[in-house]
DNA sequence: TCTAGTTAGTTACTTTATGTAACTTAGTTT
DNA sequence: AAACTAAGTTACATAAAGTAACTAACTAGA
């Protein structure tokens, strides 16, 4: 007696988006690349995560790591054609916040 | 030197949106109203944590708990209106999904 | 040159979140 | 009475995140 299953690809697509700082990562990085730095005090996460989630999404491709033989060397962040992909998400849950999301600061 | 910070509101969202099992939940609540066994056996989720969500997304106002007092007592979970005001969101990772995520079973 | 600072992380340790499985309470079927 | 179902809860184990200090390689300042 099991339910219809809920479609492989769905959960998968959930299961990126569902694990912490990982929207928000890619939502920085729609605005183009950027460095380790930046996006720490941006998005206000632990280097060691953010250090996890960037590994993650680059082993998924949806993110591009870049060393620039610069010196000292310099290394960027973007996303892929895959990353960009995720726009519409993102803007999504963007529109919905600012309808149903209440500010109480 | 701190960057444009992300919008709270949608910060907001992104951490709804980011914990565990919540959007399944909802996702698998825009089916119609339905009770706590059928949530849990059709999400594969365990009983101690679809308690705790369907806790948070009530205390949310995104889920309604309706107590029929039929014998014995059948409890449902339905989406608000503010729940299913989601349903774009869902849909568009699931448009996502089906254009970018690789079946690997 | 010695000191302090930056970038891109890593390591060790603590706290929080999740998973597992057994248990509960109330009513139900056999 | 014995076994079953629904809707959870409890106690315990494991995994994921947070915190803060540390590192390596380079740089700017006194």
């Amino acid at each position: 007696m099991s339910q219809p299953t809920i479609c492989p690809k769905f959960e998968k697509a959930i299961t990126i988006l569902s694990q912490r700082w990982t929207a928000l990562v890619i939502y920085q990085l729609l605005q183009g690349k950027q460095r380790f730095n930046e996006l720490q005090s941006s998005i206000g996460i632990s280097g060691k995560v953010l250090s996890d989630r960037l590994k993650d999404l680059e082993q998924k491709g949806l993110v591009k790591r870049d060393v620039i033989p610069d010196t000292p060397v310099v290394i960027e962040y973007s996303l892929t054609e895959k990353g960009y992909s995720m726009e519409p998400i993102l803007r999504t849950i963007e529109d919905w916040s600012q309808n149903w999301v209440i500010n109480e600061d």
